[in-house]
DNA sequence: GATGAATGAGGGTTCATTCAT
DNA sequence: CATGAATGAACCCTCATTCAT
C-alpha cells in the first residue's frame, strides 16, 4: 500500500518534470511560466508546489536527472570498445544523443554548476549534480591516461585541463551544431551530424599521439 | 538643420544603447529592465521607445555593435603578423578582448543568429549581424587557405567545416573559462588565462600540419 | 467504548489546538498556516478539519480556553488576601501573568467579543467565552462594592463603567508595556515590570478614596 | 506647469491613500488587498506602484499622516485654555476625534512604533512618524509640568511614565468605548461618549492634587 | 476516523509597452 | 520631440479548504 502511493508520487511528479521538461526545451527555463507547466501538465498551480518546493528545484531536479543520465551514457560509451579512438566516437555519440534529449540542461550544466561551491546556499540537487560531475570527470581522466598510456594520446597533455578544454570545446561544437542547423546545411554540403562528426575528427587530432590517427 | 537633427538623433541612440549595454553587462539581458535602462541613460522609459522600436530591437542593435567590433579586433589580429601561429594567437586573444568587454553578446552571437533566416520576420539589425559574420568567415576562411598554402595547416582540412568548428569549440572553451573560473582555479594550478591558452594550444593541434606546431 | 472514543477525541483537539496555541504565539495568528499547525501537531492537514471546523474556530476556542485561565486567575487573586489595594495588585499580577502567556488572545478578548451579539452568527465558542468574561466582571463587581464598602474605594464610583474602564485601561498599559519594552527601557530608567507597577498605582489613585492610598 | 504636474501627483497619491484608508478602516490593513485598493481607487492595479512603493509604504505614509493630524490636534487642544482640567478634556476630545477619524491607524502608532529604532530598517515615513511622536510627548510633558507647577497635579508624580501610561490608559479606554459599544449601551445607560467621558474623568483623578478636582 | 491529494482564489509585485499631451 | 502617466498581463507563490478513499 505504502508502496503504491509512493509510486504514485513519483508518477505525479514525473508527469510534472516531464512537462516542465518538454517547456523548458521548447521556450526556456526563463520563458515558462508555472502557470504553462500546469496546463500541459494537467494539474493545478498549487498541486506543482505540493510535489516541488518552487520552480528552482524543479529545474535542479531535472537538471539532476538528466546528468545523471549523462553520467550513465558515458559510462556505457567507455565500456563499448578498447580500442582508443572507438571510445573517443563513442563519447561523442553520448554526447549527441544527451544534447538531443536535454537540450536546455546542456547549457545549464556547463554554465551554472559549481557557482561558490562551499560559501553560498545551494539545493541539495544542485551539490548533487556537481558529485556526478565530479565522477563523469573521473570516468574521463582514466580514459585519457589509459589513452595516453596506450601510446594513443600525446604523452605531454595534461588531464584535467584537457578534460575541461574538450568538455568546452565539444559543448560549444555541439550547441552551434544545433543552433545553426539550416545555416551549416546551406553552407556546406553536410548535414548536422556530419558536421559534427567532422567537428569531432578534428578535435580528437588535438590530442592524437604524432604519427596520426 | 534636418543633418543637425540626424546627429542628435544618433546621440540620443549612443546614449541610450551604452547605458543599456552598461546594463547588460552588470545584470545580464533578462535582468535588466526598460525602467532601470530609462534611468541610467537619463531619458525618460517613453523616450526609449522614440529611439528603440522595442527592447528586442535595442539589443539587436548592441549585438550588431559587438559583431562589428568583433570584426575590427579579428581583422587587425590577422594584420598583426604574417607567421601562421602568431596570427591564430592574436585571433584567440581577440576573442578574449572580445568577450571580456561583450560577455552577453557572445553568447548570443553564437546561439541566436540566423535561425529562420529565410522564412520569418528579422529586425534589419539581425540581417546586418549576420553579414558582418559572414564577413569575419571570410578573414578566417583567407587566414586558413593561407595556412595551408604555406603548409602550416593540414591540406585536408575543409574550410568552412573547420571555421565552424573552432567557433563553436573556442566560445565553449571562453565560455567554460568565464563560468568555472574560480573552480579551474581551484582544481588545476591555472588561471582562467593560463587555461585558456592551454586550450588554445590544444586546439591548435587539430589543424596543424603533421610535422608538430 | 463510546466514551473511550470521546475521550480520544478530546486529546486529539487539546493536541491540535496546543500546537495551533504554540505557533500563535510565536508567530501570531495571521503568520500561522494551517499547514504549519498540521506539521507540528502531528496531523495532517484534513484531520484538523475533522476536530475545528475552521481555522476561525480554531482560534475561538483557544480564545475560550485563555478566557477560563483569565477567570481562574483573577479568581484566585481576590482570594489571597482581604486588604483592598493587597488584592488590586493581585489582578493587576493575574493580568501580567495571563498576558505573558496568551499575548495573542489579549487583544482579541478585549477587540473582538460581543460585537453583533444579538443579531448575527457567531460560534459556540464565542458565546461562551463572553459568557466567562461577564463572570469576570461579577467578579470585579463584588471587589469593587467590597472596597467602597470598606471606604477604600470612592463612593461615588459607578460599578460597571468603572470595571470596563479598567479593562481597556489596564490592557492598554499592558499593551504599550509589551510593545514599546526597550523605548520604555531606554527613555526612563524603568524595565517593564517597574513601568507597569507604577502604571498600576497611577491608576489606583482614581478609585481609592479621598484621604490618599 | 511643473506646479500644475505636481498637484496632480499629489491629487492622485491622495486618491489611492484615501481609498486606502477607507479599507483599511473598513476590513483591517491585512484583510485590504492591493487589488481592493485599486478597484476602490478606481487606479489600475499597477498604477498603485507608481505612487507607492509598496503596500507597506502606503501604510506607512498613511500612518504618518494620521500622526501630523493628532499632533495637530494636541497641539490646538493645549491653546484652547489655561485652565489645566480644561486642557486635560480638549486633548481627551483630540484623541476621541483622531480615533474617529483613523480609528485603524491609532492601534498602529501604539503597537509598531520604535521597534528596533536604531538597529534595523525602517521606511522614511517610520521614522518621521516616530519624531512626531516624540513631539507630541515633548507638549504633554510641558501640560503634566505646568499643571504641576500650578498644583493641580501631585508633584510626586514622574513625567515620562505618566505620559506613557496615559497614552496606554486612553488608547486602551478608546479601543474599548468602540469595539464594546453596543455592549456597553446596552449594560449600563451609557452611550459610548458618556462611558467615555466618565473614563476620562476617572483618569483624572489618578494625577490630581490631593484636594480634589 | 484519518488523510493524501488536489485546488480555486487570491496575495504582492514587476515589466514592456502605449498614448495623450 | 519628449515624456508623465497609466496599465494589462504576467510573474512566483501561499493558503484555507474539500473530498475520495
Amino acid at each position: 500500500m505504502a508502496r503504491r502511493k509512493k509510486e504514485l508520487q513519483s508518477v505525479h511528479r514525473k508527469n510534472i518534470s516531464m512537462a516542465a521538461e518538454q517547456l523548458f526545451m521548447k521556450n526556456g527555463i526563463e520563458n515558462t511560466s508555472m502557470n504553462d507547466i500546469a496546463k500541459v501538465s494537467g494539474y493545478s498551480k498549487a498541486t506543482l508546489y505540493v510535489y516541488f518546493k518552487n520552480k528552482e528545484q524543479l529545474v535542479g531536479v531535472l537538471v539532476l536527472e538528466s546528468m545523471q543520465k549523462l553520467y550513465d551514457y558515458i559510462n556505457s560509451a567507455l565500456r563499448q570498445s578498447n580500442d582508443t579512438k572507438e571510445r573517443y566516437k563513442q563519447i561523442c555519440c553520448a554526447l549527441v544523443k544527451y544534447q538531443e534529449e536535454y537540450p536546455f540542461y546542456f547549457k545549464m550544466v556547463l554554465e551554472t554548476i559549481n557557482i561558490d561551491f562551499e560559501t553560498t546556499n545551494f539545493l541539495p540537487e544542485e551539490k548533487e549534480t556537481f558529485l556526478i560531475g565530479e565522477q563523469i570527470n573521473d570516468l574521463l581522466s582514466v580514459f585519457l591516461k589509459d589513452g595516453i598510456d596506450n601510446g594513443d594520446f600525446r604523452p605531454d597533455i595534461e588531464i584535467l585541463p584537457t578534460i575541461f578544454s574538450f568538455w568546452g570545446m565539444l559543448s560549444g561544437l555541439l550547441q552551434i551544431a544545433a543552433n545553426k542547423e539550416t545555416y551549416i546545411e546551406q553552407s556546406m554540403k553536410k548535414n548536422r551530424m556530419e558536421f559534427l562528426f567532422y567537428g569531432f575528427e578534428l578535435l580528437y587530432h588535438s590530442i592524437v599521439a604524432g604519427d596520426g590517427v
